[in-house]
DNA sequence: CAAGGTTATGCATTTTTTGCATGACCGGAT
DNA sequence: ATCCGGTCATGCAAAAAATGCATAACCTTG
């Protein structure tokens, strides 16, 4: 039996959905129903009833999965120990996020949350939006942040996982900055001469948030993709260098803006809203922790 | 990671011989050396302090080592439960015991146990020597029975495994029956016509035994090796059916010498007394095992 | 019942693991 | 010191396993 096998399944029980786990797990489709179909076998039990869609556990594999969790979370727990990982002092928090939120959002917001309640030690994980949530739910985190938006809704179940909303964070075009503050590149671009465009990678959780905005618009655009990749500070160094046009998540490019390296890139109907939200589990938050977030909830309200 | 590889771990820990556990794992030296590098590699620190031999395990290693026992049970009591297996009922012990041991030597010996004691509800787990003491160690029985030589002792740490003599087992050849009782083969052989011989796999622990028994005897003989198994039951039927000589336990052949299928097929020289030991963790028995443990204690004084 | 989605299967390819032969190394003997 | 019997590591070819692709089978929904 492998390790992988059980993320496999936790990423399956998020998403119901093997197609979807795959492409987050970056394997086929068919590579992960298989390995979804050998760690049934070597449990003996099927776990996943397939006979309708959105799949369902069957009762082993609702059984199954705290024992996933708990052997998953052993293992990595041994893992550092013997690597001699020093244990976490005490009172400090496990943030995971995307890398974007961590390189942008996270440290103003940290800041201003200990303005209010005084210092708060942190590790940071700073993965994927997906593999974020799978380190709550492994117990690898005591909080997550991450992106959320109603037609890519993170898939938490609320019975287990607590929820507060820190704050909106918009994404929008923008381009390096040309003479007179005008952006070298402009959505919508032409036909005869499409835009070049520095796309987040088709897996990354901002690009499902970046195609929606150029739907949204509901305006015909001309773009061709030059680049991509699945952090946001990649595609602002290559705008900034003038290469295209790129979704920037707003906290990603204030200092930019000010310093006129980059620039709005088209008109207020291509953005889109995402909001910015801190997960826990509902059980098991040490005394530090429910006091910082009794904080939280009491400043959001 | 694989849990072959903690298993592959365990049994290293055991003998602290890469080349004799690539043996009792059934895999080669060079093909164990490798999953235990690619364990290291995973954990991202050294298990093993290869400079000197016997090997010693590292500090990370000393540390490990109750992390795979514990993971390697938790995996198991997974997969019982995703089975659905029928938890033990109260009070049932979990033997684990060598295919002969428990062909032979068990029923009897839990028929005398009881007698004195009253009823046992046990659960038998038959296996061969190496995997059941594995067993113990990875928890997933209550009491291990097995053979002792001290040309081949068991190896288990006597701070943390207690252990009971239940009597003595002689090893001893034997053939098919013929005419008034003779042998139809019968030790040393001729080396003009060596004797067809039942042997045990090499890697079984009466293979060894056998070895020990033909060198003890300090006479030459004329064996020809004409079938292989690694479970005695298998050498006797053949030796009924008159195939050849093989080595087998006195408790595996007493009904088939009181039926003259068998009959001891060489003087007692050739002969080896193995002990038969019970063994149980010291920690954390069970009211009704620590009633049986002082119960056979009390009976071998 | 057709359309658009989902998971399963057959097959060729790639990747990984294994075994064999051999090398390097350690410790205890002559 | 040097041989010797043993150990574990390494190079390489062969075997085994996992993967991706194309596509089939299937389910849900309009």
């Amino acid at each position: 039996m492998e390790i992988k096998w059980l993320e496999d399944f936790l990423s399956l029980v998020e998403t119901r959905s093997f197609s979807r786990s795959a492409e987050l797990r970056h394997v086929t489709q068919p590579a992960f129903s298989r390995r979804i179909r050998a760690l049934e076998a070597w449990l003996g039990a099927d776990l996943i009833d397939r006979t309708s869609y959105p799949t369902r556990l069957t009762p082993a594999g609702e059984k199954f999965h705290s024992h996933a969790v708990a052997l998953l979370a052993a293992a990595v727990a041994a893992r550092a120990e013997a690597r001699g990982e020093t244990p976490l002092a005490r009172d400090t928090l496990r943030f995971a996020l995307p890398h974007t939120l961590a390189l942008t959002f996270f440290p103003r917001w940290l800041a201003q949350v200990e303005a209010g309640f005084g210092p708060v030690a942190s590790r940071l994980i700073a993965t994927n939006v997906h593999d974020a949530v799978l380190t709550l739910v492994e117990g690898g985190c005591d909080l997550l942040i991450c992106y959320h938006h109603p037609r890519q809704p993170v898939q938490l179940d609320p019975a287990r996982y607590e929820m507060l909303p820190l704050g909106v964070e918009s994404l929008r075009p923008y381009a390096a900055c040309g003479k007179g503050g005008v952006p070298r590149f402009q959505l919508p671009g032409r036909a005869a001469q499409p835009l070049p465009y520095l796309a987040y990678s088709p897996n990354a959780y901002l690009s499902r948030m970046a195609e929606l905005a150029l739907e949204n618009a509901q305006r015909r655009v001309y773009l061709r993709t030059v680049y991509e990749t699945d952090m946001a500070e990649g595609l602002k160094v290559m705008a900034i260098e003038g290469h295209g046009v790129a979704f920037l998540p707003a906290s990603a490019v204030i200092r930019e803006l000010k310093q006129k390296q980059l620039a709005l890139a088209g008109a207020p109907a291509w953005a889109v809203e995402m909001e910015v939200r801190i997960y826990r589990e509902r059980q098991g938050a040490s005394p530090f922790l429910e006091r910082l977030w009794r904080h939280l909830a009491a400043a959001g309200a």
